[in-house]
DNA sequence: CTCGGTGCAAAGCTTTTGCATCCGC
DNA sequence: GCGGATGCAAAAGCTTTGCACCGAG
């Protein structure tokens, strides 16, 4: 079974079993949003994924994009982002590496970093202010090198 | 001078040089907009800040607020969140010191909090992904102790 | 005097809501 | 069959835009 597959499954089993557990119908719409999310690369805002469904002749409407979303994020099988912009960007969750962002300023271009230093401020700023943090976000923000910054290249040419 | 006053007056020296090295205007509704945002303390949003000026009865438009604040942000004497809500909440970010935020998933407070571990994370991931990092947003989700959540102590009456 | 900035209102976009219909349980 | 979930469209909420007028340089 390919690593998708594989991955895909076991997402299924976690989202069926967090649906029985708060009593919420299992809709073949909510499995569908969940298969198509796991089935793309990178982040996706809800209009992305509502006409990558509309493409594919899946008949939803966005108000159930919006309602599965939530649900997903709820069961951790999600992220939500607010990269500044106001369009909440989403990314799937489950059986790829916790990581935060990197975003360049210029050209809008993400990156991924990990750094396990993270984790350790998170636990010790939970200690000090009694906080049970549970997740975080963290984004930094500059500009990428000249050779990849293709608005910077755009300005080298005019 | 009072402390606010002085930090006022060198706010004021910052905007007017960054106006003039821009060849912008300083018109009045600027410096009026920089001055409310000053004598403010913690996070407020857009509405929150045209209200307060207009309950002065200070002539000023949405539009004028919003285009000012974009340049406050610009010379940083403003700092701009998205707390995960789709309203962005501002913050004066002059002579005060630098922090990241712990925001309860219950109650919504936001508590403040620094650690100098994130400067070096800052550092050595702009090294590594060749970036030059500029500025960062780390946010804790967590919840807060029950003596201070006002909905868990609603949760127990209920 | 010029033209950037402002106020106002309208438009734009994302997200939420109301309601009739549908279908999981 | 009941009541939660869906689809659709309308409404809501934040932000941006167009345009006539104003006033800083």
């Amino acid at each position: 079974m390919p690593v998708d597959e594989k991955i895909f499954s076991e997402v299924k089993k976690i989202f069926t079993a967090y649906l029985e557990n708060k009593e919420l119908r299992k809709t073949p719409e909510r499995f569908a949003i969940l298969e198509e999310i796991y089935s793309r690369q990178g982040h996706f805002d809800v209009e992305n994924l509502y006409i990558s469904m509309k493409n594919k002749n899946y008949r939803v409407s966005r108000a159930t994009v919006y309602n599965t979303l939530d649900i997903l994020v709820d069961c951790d099988l999600v992220t939500k982002h607010q990269f500044g912009k106001n369009l909440a960007q989403y990314e799937k969750a489950y059986g790829f590496r916790q990581h935060d962002h990197l975003i360049c300023t210029e050209c809008n271009k993400v990156l991924e970093f990990c750094d396990p230093r993270i984790q350790a401020i998170q636990n010790k700023v939970g200690e000090l202010l009694q906080f049970n943090v549970l997740h975080h976000s963290l984004i930094l923000y500059g500009q990428c090198s000249n050779e990849l910054c293709e608005n910077r290249k755009k300005d080298k040419l005019n």
